[in-house]
DNA sequence: AGTCGCCCCTGGCCGC
DNA sequence: TGCGGCCAGGGGCGAC
């Protein structure tokens, strides 16, 4: 489900409700998702603000940070009734509960090290909405690799936060077939690809994500960008440009659809 | 080193 | 209706 739209609108939203709240509890349901969740006492506190890392959400408190991830299936909500998969749940001053539900469990939750670092984010490249990041440093980090430039992306060591949904809409936008090797992009494609990553994740930002099946943002609401989808999830029908039949095929185990005209 | 396949896990959907 | 097979937004690991 989350990709980066998806987490940074779950960020937004968490930090609406969690900021200047109190975490007086912290109340493991399990010991641990993919990772043992260790030792969450420590992030007792008042609650800072909410950041987001690639697809890592982090919930600073005033003496630890929580970093959570979301996999295929997790979502925060200021709990009403305990709900199957509840893994983690957050007890405030003020009574409310944040609590953490995954029920595929592919998640992640654990507190930074006291230096503010945890292994999963060492070796994260780079946030594809910071300016920095543009055609000529990708087609750098693409240089001699032979891999589908639809995997490529899709590999948070080369840029963070793309997924799926986004990879297969951001190359349809470019103009990109999703197999061809990575690094026989020339300056022009990357810069073309990397415009419309910028592009793509920031419509749907603004529309608060996309929602498959089961993300719900913060507050309960949902995406709304799964209506604006060009390729994703649409093979065999027409390409909104020509018209022409959409392909479906697997690159790397995903699966991937894309215009046998459009995209070259 | 880079690339690929498999695996983690639950649940929804489809065909029989 | 019940059941088996397949699929799903992610990412880590081992094997070539
Ligand atoms: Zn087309």
């Amino acid at each position: 489900m989350p990709e980066l739209p998806e987490v940074e609108t779950v960020r937004a939203g968490l930090e609406g409700l969690l900021k200047d709240a109190v975490i007086v509890r912290v109340e493991p349901h399990r010991s641990g998702l993919r990772r043992p969740f260790g030792d969450l006492s420590a992030l007792s506190g008042p609650v800072r603000a909410v950041r987001r890392r690639a697809k890592y959400l982090l919930i600073d408190a005033a003496k630890a940070t929580l970093l959570s991830h979301l996999g295929m299936t997790g979502s925060w909500r200021i709990g009403d009734a305990p709900r199957a998969h509840d893994h983690l749940t957050l007890h405030l001053a003020d009574g409310r509960r944040a609590v953490f539900n995954d029920p595929r469990r592919f998640g992640l939750a654990a507190l930074l090290d006291a230096a503010g670092h945890h292994p999963v984010l060492a070796g994260l490249g780079p946030e594809p909405l910071d300016p920095a990041w543009d055609g000529a440093a990708l087609r750098v980090a693409l240089r001699g690799r032979k891999a589908a430039i639809k995997a490529m992306i899709m590999d948070q060591r080369i840029v963070v936060g793309v997924g799926n949904i986004y990879a297969q809409e951001a190359l349809f936008r470019s103009s990109i077939r999703p197999q061809r090797p990575a690094g026989r992009l020339d300056l022009a494609a990357c810069h073309r690809l990397v415009a419309a990553i910028k592009t793509v994740l920031n419509e749907a930002i603004s529309v608060g994500g996309s929602t498959i099946s089961d993300f719900v943002h913060a507050g309960g609401g949902t995406g709304l960008f799964q209506h604006r989808f060009q390729v994703y999830d649409r093979g065999g029908q027409p390409c909104v440009i020509c018209g022409a039949a959409l392909r479906r095929t697997a690159i790397a185990g995903r699966t991937t659809c894309w215009c046998p005209r459009c995209q070259r």
